[in-house]
DNA sequence: TTGCGTGCAAATTTTTTGCAAGCAC
DNA sequence: GTGCTTGCAAAAAATTTGCACGCAA
């Protein structure tokens, strides 16, 4: 039994009520194989392009179903338009290179330690976060 | 010579070339004498109030030219308007109360000095970067 | 006096929504 | 068959811009 990680998600959103349909099928297709981060025009440039019909209103209709699924994650960089990527197994922040554009990806636990242990001296918890590291290339 | 604030800053942006005018003033000040976050919109309102007349455009324009200055930072958290607050002598970070909307503003060190040793790291400098931790009171 | 800055209204950009028709289950 | 989804076009929300006039230096 061996299935695509897109089929696997159709059937989590169908046990979840969701209704898979051609768009959605598609989208979720498009989204797990990209390896960037599309805008929603960017993603409806793709399914144009896959001869996958999805109107624009489709295609931000589905991310936020999607984003509430828990299966895609929003991300909104710096004075830009919003970008999308599948939510992987793991966790990770993103580090954006100013001059090229280029949007690299890391994790550091020691990080996320210590932004717990931030918010709980302050009585809070964290529900989530967002750490942009905006780089230029050492000289 | 005791100035305000908001004098030093005029003078400041005199000497850069860039003109005081009314409109740039009543903001600085505004901005200078907010403890929150106010928006375009909010500060757009607050300068009527202040009986300042300053079109919404200005108020656009004015933020653009004060932010290039170094004068005052733009804040753009999850699905909000851009939100601004004046660039004040230490750097810190946000945490917003998913629950409330209030934002409380942190510092730490230790996490400064790994993000600059992640992004070295990988080749990189930090040109500037963002955290926020949405948060929600601990039970 | 000079030309940068402003107001106003119109335009852009990104995203959302009402409504009638379509299709997943 | 039922009602959640979709497409289309219009609307909304946030921000930007063209142009003629005003004012800071």
């Amino acid at each position: 039994m061996s299935e695509t990680r897109a089929t696997q998600l159709e059937n989590a959103l169908r046990e979840a009520g969701v209704r898979v349909t051609r768009q959605r099928a598609a989208l979720l297709r498009i989204i797990a194989a990209s390896e960037d981060h599309p805008d929603a025009a960017e993603l409806h440039a793709r399914a144009e392009r896959a001869g996958a019909g999805v109107s624009l209103a489709t295609v931000y209709r589905t991310l936020t179903t999607l984003q509430a699924q828990g299966v895609i994650e929003k991300l909104e960089f710096q004075d830009q338009p919003a970008r999308w990527e599948a939510a992987d197994q793991h966790h990770h922040d993103h580090m954006i290179d100013v001059e090229t554009g280029a949007v690299v990806e890391f994790t550091s636990d020691r990080i996320e330690r210590l932004q717990a242990e931030i918010a709980a001296e302050m009585g809070y918890e964290i529900v989530h976060h967002r750490l942009e590291l905006y780089v230029r290339r050492a000289r």
